[in-house]
DNA sequence: TACTAATTGAAAATGTTTTTCAGTAAGGAA
DNA sequence: TTCCTTACTGAAAAACATTTTCAATTAGTA
């Protein structure tokens, strides 16, 4: 079973149809291993649905990131790209030669929180970290 | 002296040429304590020199970014503004409710850093860290 | 099978950033 | 100071990116 039929029953289960743009969006999205924009996701899924329209894939784009199903890549050359969102709390760790996208997890900011709300008074909600580097093929 | 002379020398020392519209952008900039949009500086500039242009907003702030004088800052709800860059190695602590931006240092990744390129064969170059909460005034 | 509301792609609208261009002015040289 | 070269300017146009509008289509249930 490719599992990005896990995906489409997401949507269903929440109300909206399947349809064949949207398969061709979802499984574009589902097994890419770099992080795609969405002019990306519309030329890749084109191939697979002929008569598929870029405003779809917005759309479609659009539901998946409010159904936590991916999530946008921050990346100091533009921030417009998407991948499937990894599970539970997990960071990205991002090739910057040919662009793969990793999860990693078991990162530990406790003590640098507590230690930056004393220090500033903050109340810390959330925190963003992402490693860039080389990947085992690049390096 | 009002240290956003020094921004300026800084453009000078570059082979920039100081002038009206951009003593008007880099005063804008240095002094606040929220990040501004491209838009947003435009219009706070534009109280000190009527005549400016949107386009050369955007022309300083490419300069400014350029010497590191400034930084984008990323965001959920968007990634289009900027603030004065930290010295030296520090992130970024964010108000989410009023926008506040604070610099914080002594963030230690080097244990996490180490691990993850045993695990993963990457050979990590750089990290981005970012904290969200509440300021002290808004918590 | 019939029905209804969600979905579609095209086109238009909106919003943002970059490029082009002719006029202006910064700032080093004389 | 004056002159001169060249960077800089704002307006307008162009290039992009994203959202809205709309009439036709279609998914999914009754
Ligand atoms: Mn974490
Ligand atoms: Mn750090
Ligand atoms: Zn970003
Ligand atoms: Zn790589």
């Amino acid at each position: 079973m490719t599992s990005s039929e896990a995906w489409l029953e997401q949507l269903h289960d929440n109300g909206y149809r399947i349809t064949a743009a949207r398969r061709a969006v979802v499984d574009t999205v589902f097994g890419a291993t770099h992080s795609l924009t969405p002019q990306e996701v519309y030329e890749s899924a084109r191939k697979k649905y002929r008569a598929l329209g870029l405003v779809t894939v917005y759309r479609t784009l659009e539901k998946l990131e409010e159904l936590h199903l991916i999530q946008r890549v921050h990346q100091p050359m533009g921030c417009h790209a998407f991948i499937a969102a990894g599970i539970g709390h997990q960071h990205l760790l991002l090739c910057q030669h040919c662009g793969q996208v990793e999860f990693f997890e078991g990162d530990d900011l406790d003590a640098l929180t507590r230690s930056i709300a004393k220090k500033t008074g903050y109340q810390i909600q959330e925190h963003w970290l992402q490693l860039f580097g080389l990947c085992a093929n690049c390096r």
